[in-house]
DNA sequence: CAAAAGCTTTGATATAAGTCAAATAAAATC
DNA sequence: GATTTTATTTGACTTATATCAAAGCTTTTG
């Protein structure tokens, strides 16, 4: 009897180390009661992943929620010429889908892909919106998601139209120097919306 | 005594099919009850503009959302070099507002202004959060025009990075004519992010 | 650790779209 | 309805950035 207690905590304890970034991440960016925070990181499933894994591709519905526990990801979709187009980068501590088909129940257009060997907490598209209608603080919390996500596009639409490649890259810098340091050129560019060409030549001035 | 229900009675008979619109809107647009829909449309309050009429300008915060229910308005930005680029058109029954600046209390980049003589129907900040808190269902709606906004933002964005000014243009020509037929060159040239001159040479092949 | 595959840099050239300018055309205003 | 203002068209020229190509670097992988 003690030992199957002693056996049980230790698994508890364990998964609840195991997912103390998540725990914090959540207490650090919603208003949800403990309780409720057991709930729902008990929804997130443990998944890892090597370096350049595609974890979504493009014609998929994405029914995935993802928690950067460990690594980086990044979405991305393609022109028709084949050029990658990257979105958005997520870095450790950080969540990510593809959000416009996991809300529109539609295909993706973009692709989500590990750009280090990551961790990622998985919670299911079901499971999401199962907590959202059952869990009003989990509402709120996809509500200020939702907020940011259009301020970040916001905020990426007018950079796009109306800086230069430079000034594009130099906001970058002082904004997010984390992405200038550890991102490849290829994906910095493709993320700057530029060739690599011209970012080599940016940079090199 | 009859003369008071009388009068009264008119006078909320006015009132309601002044906002029929609105109403017939938040039906098709949420899942709101008949009562709380009065709720929230007792909420709005007329108000009318002129043509070419800056209803909000860069640097103000905005506290107010709109239902357009007779009328044009657009969002637009300006750059440094003093180019306007048109973000969001609002023709009749639809909403607008300078949501980047409504969501972060932060100062607008953004103006509004009418492109045609308008009847706004006008919600504050204030009353619009207070309703969110209230009524769960207008919490949803929130969340859809949230969720739909992103949706907007992202087909924009894609459009921006992966076709040229003539795609943009003959993809706007099917997806929707009415800006091409409704909306001055200079507006539309702006919200396809070409000059003028560029969106006259295309029209002209 | 050597070969292959994938990045990065540099140069030469091409191109889409912008800028400037001037002539019309249309709309707004007195 | 004449005049001023604003919008559109067209041409000549410029420019930022892409494309293509080749050489030198780094990783990755057997």
């Amino acid at each position: 009897m003690l030992g199957f207690f002693c056996m049980f905590g230790g698994r508890n304890y364990k998964r609840n180390r195991m997912k103390e970034k998540l725990k914090y991440y959540l207490k650090a960016n919603s208003i949800i009661d403990e309780i409720e925070i057991n709930k729902i990181i008990s929804c997130f499933k443990l998944k890892t992943y090597k370096k350049n894994t595609t974890i979504l591709s493009s014609g998929e519905i994405c029914s995935e929620f993802y928690f950067v526990n460990k690594g980086c990801l990044r979405t991305y979709f393609l022109t028709k010429q084949g050029n990658e187009k990257t979105r958005y980068i997520a870095f450790d501590c950080s969540i990510v889908s593809s959000f416009s088909s996991f809300i529109s129940r539609q295909q993706s257009f973009e692709f989500i892909e590990t750009i280090e060997d990551s961790e990622l907490f998985v919670m299911k598209h079901r499971d999401f919106y199962q907590l959202v209608s059952e869990i009003p603080q989990w509402a709120k919390y996809y509500n200020s998601i939702l907020e940011m996500a259009y301020l970040f596009q916001n905020k990426g639409i007018e950079n796009l139209v109306t800086l230069s490649a430079k000034q594009r890259y130099d906001n970058l810098l002082i904004e997010k120097p984390m992405y200038i340091h550890k991102l490849s050129n290829k994906i910095l560019a493709s993320y700057l919306n530029i060739t690599q060409e011209t970012l080599s030549r940016i940079k090199s001035k």
